[in-house]
DNA sequence: CTCCATCCATACGGTGCCGTATGGAATGAG
DNA sequence: CTCATTCCATACGGCACCGTATGGATGGAG
């Protein structure tokens, strides 16, 4: 075992960071090696080629996406309520995991291996959302309607620009969720 | 004037569909002309350069997107419910609209001059959202709330790839629009 | 110190796309 | 028919990136 001067970590986080700025045609090896100061030529021993990087961020995105959602899970506890509203300011909190996870969103329409992998994830945390609903709700319909409502409003918040006159977007999203957790 | 082979039009249409399927990344002059079977000869009689073609791609977009929003308006009445009911119907219905839609929202992410579009858009259509909401609505910020949701849920709703045990996406879908009409 | 696994620089050929130049084909106006 | 306008084919130079080949550098194991 010899020294590990830039590990394939490093290039699977320089690749999420390309991807998260630009979308997975931003993945691109040689502006990756000179972002990381280096040539490409350490690139093609650690993978062998571009879709083997995207394919290992996948996995460290996934990996990620799960293991943030357990650690949702094994916080300090409280009701279904205060736990929603903790998991749906964490998960805005975190900006870079969040424009990752938008950008393998709009990856997956395109890609079937990723919209396997996002279904994966989504189904876990749809999980999670359940449980948290069904502290507080009796109807399944009603606590399954409500996971998907908050899920959209976390995503297409993102997604969309409109003004909302002399209220802010945290304002306006403030109301929504308090509409979801009443 | 002589005639018209390959108009503008026709490089505009196919550029949509490209960036439909692909992302703006994916609009690219040669392939688009083999699509059209022809060369790019002409693409550089009627645009200046590829940027040129992105912006009146967008133009196309925003000019049918406001045309799609007042057709909405001057459809058969109804109250608000039924209208709005008719609108997310229609919005969903339109495929290859739906995924220009998307795109071009994913693409504002990263460009500020296709965000000031879309916030124009969306600026529109939620001001035809705030008067269907305030037919049966009284409280203001429940109007902009549920606005927010609507929308959120339309859109979001193509970026979540949850499965929902027994029920259909459309099943629970319905479910939540029911809520937010009611 | 020696040696081997690990990592990097450089150079190369290949590909796909951009934008330009130039000559020509098609089409309606007169 | 004549002719100018409109559109297209082809060829070209340039650029950015891919993936390979090859020869090192570097640093820990022994």
């Amino acid at each position: 075992m010899a020294a590990t001067r830039t590990p394939r970590s490093s290039w699977i986080d320089a690749g999420l960071r390309a991807l998260a700025a630009g979308g997975p045609d931003a993945v691109r090896i040689e502006p990756l090696a000179q972002a990381l100061g280096v040539s490409k030529g350490g690139f093609y021993w650690h993978f062998d080629n571009r879709g083997a990087l995207l394919e290992e961020m996948l996995d460290a995105w996934e990996r990620i996406s799960i293991e943030e959602a357990i650690a949702q899970v094994e916080q300090e506890g409280g009701d279904g309520r205060t736990r929603l509203r903790r998991l749906f300011a964490l998960a805005s909190a975190r900006g870079d995991l969040l424009r990752i996870d938008l950008a393998v969103r709009d990856w997956a329409r395109r890609d079937p291996a990723v919209a396997a992998r996002l279904r994966r994830v989504d189904n876990r945390r749809a999980d999670y959302l359940r449980a948290l609903f069904g502290d507080f709700c009796a109807d399944e319909g009603d606590v399954e309607a409500r996971s998907l409502l908050v899920g959209a409003l976390w995503i297409g918040n993102h997604f969309m620009a409109a003004d909302h006159g002399a209220r802010s977007r945290a304002d306006v999203l403030e109301l929504a969720l308090r509409r979801l957790l009443a």
